[in-house]
Formats: structure tokens, sequence, C-alpha cells
DNA sequence: ATAATATCAGTAGTAGAGTACGGAGTCAAG
DNA sequence: CTTGACTCCGTACTCTACTACTGATATTAT
């Protein structure tokens, strides 16, 4: 099994060493092992972990949530019906956020494909049609 | 036209006056017209506008990128070729979002139908396989 | 008309997510 | 066996995106 000394890893996936530490902290990252000398090592798992905890932060997930993501089959005190509970939750609102994305996608498109920037008024910018405003926010609701 | 003040707009969408009053000093919202008695008034586009600034922030846009978005077509100093050319990137960049986050979904998707909770080894993860590490970074790249 | 409520501008404070700094211990090359 | 690079830990600082507070006007309800 590869394994990593801190900075190693930092740089393989791009971040400051400190988040590493930082991220030990706030427990979204489990405690490394130590080598005799008490530097950390990080394994191929670790590694994952951090490219997942890295692409969801650009996803738009809180490191909060991040980690509720990454713990949900560990939660052995809960129920397999209040996990898939919480997963499905969790799934509507990725559902939503992947048909928003679409939405901007297609101005974007359009926008592209058309070059339609001259022909437009100031007053009417086609992206802020993409938001239905009768989608409520889901805030404040279950958290896994 | 529809026209609310301050504290109705803030309500309407969900967000603090003092948000609204942020956003204005940052330049991410127009300067909006004001009553005889110096009262912010706003009208149905500025609603519209903060509803995709909202949703926009939750899809993991940072305000900045939220006003290149909502500038797309304004750019009048640069080429429509400019502007063209980096709405594509902006695109490039949803695709790949909306990409993982199916990624996402699908093992949730298999969380919630198989709830497998119960029979995953502590140490096996599934959510962890969902980014692929060949994805590079495109941090640092063109902005709008 | 007067109390309660809303808004004004400016400034200060907060939470989340890092990022930097400093002095001490560790390792690897010359 | 020393010099330079790496890591350790704790603490302090930074940046983004708000949020709160204050004392002065403005509007609205009774």
């Amino acid at each position: 099994m590869e394994h990593y000394k801190v900075g190693e890893i930092a740089e393989k996936i791009g971040v400051n060493i400190e988040t590493l530490r930082y991220y030990e902290k706030i427990k979204i990252m489990p405690k490394p092992k130590r080598m005799e000398s008490r530097y950390r090592i990080y394994d191929e798992l670790d590694l994952k972990r951090l490219l997942f905890i890295k692409r969801a932060k650009e996803l738009g997930f809180t490191l909060k949530e991040i980690k509720e993501l990454l713990n949900i089959k560990i939660e052995s005190t809960a129920t397999c019906g209040d996990v898939k509970h919480l997963a499905e939750n969790k799934l509507t609102d990725i559902e939503e956020r992947i048909k928003d994305l679409k939405s901007i996608k297609n101005v974007l498109v359009k926008l592209v494909n058309q070059c339609v920037c001259e022909e437009l008024s100031t007053d009417e910018c086609p992206i802020l049609e993409v938001i239905d405003p009768k989608t409520k926010s889901l805030k404040g609701g279950d958290t896994i």
C-alpha cells in the first residue's frame, strides 16, 4: 500500500499542508497513523477521501455536509431505515442541483452557439430565467 | 410593474435586509431606484436576479463567479468572440459539475435502493469511488 | 398625534474555511 | 556532523459572505 507524508499528499491533491491539519482538527479527516518521528502518514484511502472532499466543496457542499455524506454508512446508531430516509433527502437535493445546473448550461449553450450577446438589450439577461421561483428553499430540513 | 421595499423583497426571497445592502455595496446588485424618502425600491427583475444569485450560491458558485455569469452579455468592451470563449469555459465547468453530481447521485441511489449500509465494512465507503482522480483541477484558468 | 414599525447610513462583529508564523524536532545529502 | 528541507504544534491572522448595532428619519396603525 502506497503511503505519503503530509507534504507529499498535499502536493498530490493540490492543497495546503495546513489544510490537512485543519481537516484533522474538525474531524472531517480521521487521525492518521504516525511514524516514530510523529510525522503523519497517509494512504490511498485518505487520498480518495481528500479528492472527494475537494470536489464536493467545489460542488457547493459545506464541510459539514460533506462529513455527513461520508458518514452515511457508518451511522450504526441509526437504523437502516433512518439512513435510507436521510440519503433520500440528500438525493433530492442533488437532483435539484443537477436540474438547475442543466438550466444554466442550456442558457450558456445558446449563448455560445448563437452568440446572441449583441442582440440582447441590457435589460433582458437570459440567465435570469433559469431559476424557477416556485422551487422552495430546502434549508433547515433533515440532515444526515 | 410590481415593486417592493427592501424588507418586502428580503422576506420574499428569504434573505436578510443587510444582505441586500451588502450586494449593492459589492455591486452584484445594481443601485435600486429610491422613493422620495430615500427608501430603496426593487422590481421583478431584481427579484429574478436575487433568486438566481441565491440558487447559484447554493450550487457552489462564489459571488464573484455569479457576477461574471450575470455579466456575460453586458461585456460590451469584449468582442463577441471573447465572450463566447469565456462562456465556453463556464460551460465546461458546469458540465463537469453535473457529471460529478450524477456520480454522487448514483451512489446514493444504490444506497437507498439496496440499503447496503449494513453490508459494507467501515473501511470501504462507496461514495469515495465517485471522483475520478484523472480529472484535473481547472483552477486559475480563464475567468469572465 | 403619537406610538410602533420600517428604513437609512455607517461601522463593527461573526462563522466558515482556510493560511501564515515561529521555534523546535527529524531526516538525508554532502 | 552540519546544513537545508521537512514536519511538529499552537496560535494568530486572512478572506468571503454575511449579520448586528446605532442613532436618525420615514411611514403606518390606532
